[in-house]
DNA sequence: CGTCAATTGTTTGACAGCAGACGATCGCCA
DNA sequence: TGGCGATCGTCTGCTGTCAAACAATTGACG
């Protein structure tokens, strides 16, 4: 026992924690989901932002990046980056709305199509292996809970 | 109804992708409530890493920097700031450990103990209002899917 | 018609978090 | 004893996110 001397007694302290402070147990476990799904949507050269925006227009059609923000719960500033990425590698373009010369109506193309059926395709997986430690009877449990506690979140101020 | 024209149809559409992405759900929930409790805590001039750093040391004892940072998920670096700031409002002692010199005994001491039961009052409270939408029985289910979720994540390497 | 608050997209500055590198120290082994 | 890899605490630089300010535009109201 060279390393590791009994003084470092593995104090298995976090699991009493998280126990006991489900929001520290939300913030951890989300930082380990974040960077994976991270990881795993940039394999398609798509970040995570890139990917639900893509989603979102092919789901509903022409957005404006203000609509997507909300949405997807995205800031705005962080929107533009997306956006103009987007534009850059051509998977969205963007247009002045007509009705309202402020907005831009983003609207997704073939070529965004296509990535989006892409990095769709990596998602289960994905999915799969991160909570493998659940099954999918309790994987449904924690997306119902977890809808029931964001459709009651604080940016529903209106 | 100046405002708001009908053009916002308000989408809607984050319902649908929090169930099909229970990852993204996660992350979104969890900034949130991570938004939320730092602000319940700062109101006890503590900061959420600050609460918890002394709450670990109130229940196993004197501890290094480094069980500090393991057990709670917080870096190192970010550890040594949190470090210095308890040590400065006087709540923790910080002691080269006699049988490793490299590394600290952090300590808390009595106005430590006396801080961290102050900030622990508001705690119910917070998780009260914060987990609103969950009743009892369900926030027990999100708190034991999240301990199996964290029981096996990414950190536990060894 | 002119004014004014509100909204959209954008830029800027501040700040937290993390990876990587560093000195000091430890344990091990020749 | 001396050398070597590993660990602890620290510091630095980078990245991503958010708040606040800004110009352009809209709609309402006098």
């Amino acid at each position: 026992m060279p390393t590791r001397t009994g003084a470092r007694a593995r104090t298995t302290y976090f699991p009493r924690l998280a126990a006991e402070r489900p929001d520290i147990a939300l913030c951890r476990a989300s930082t380990a989901v974040a960077r994976a799904a991270e990881a795993a949507a940039e394999q398609h050269g798509l970040g995570v932002g890139h990917h639900l925006v893509l989603k979102m227009l092919a789901a509903v059609g022409p957005c404006s990046q203000q609509v997507l923000s909300e949405e997807l719960r995205i800031d705005r500033s962080v929107m533009v980056g997306i956006a103009d990425e987007l534009e850059k590698a051509g998977y969205v373009r963007r247009e002045r709305d007509a009705q309202d010369r402020r907005a831009y109506a983003v609207t997704i193309t073939t070529p965004g199509r296509r990535a989006l059926t892409r990095a769709e395709k990596g998602v289960p997986a994905f999915l799969d292996q991160t909570f493998a430690a659940l099954d999918p009877a309790e994987r449904d449990q924690l997306t119902a809970l977890l809808g029931k506690l964001l459709a009651t979140d604080s940016t529903a101020t209106d």
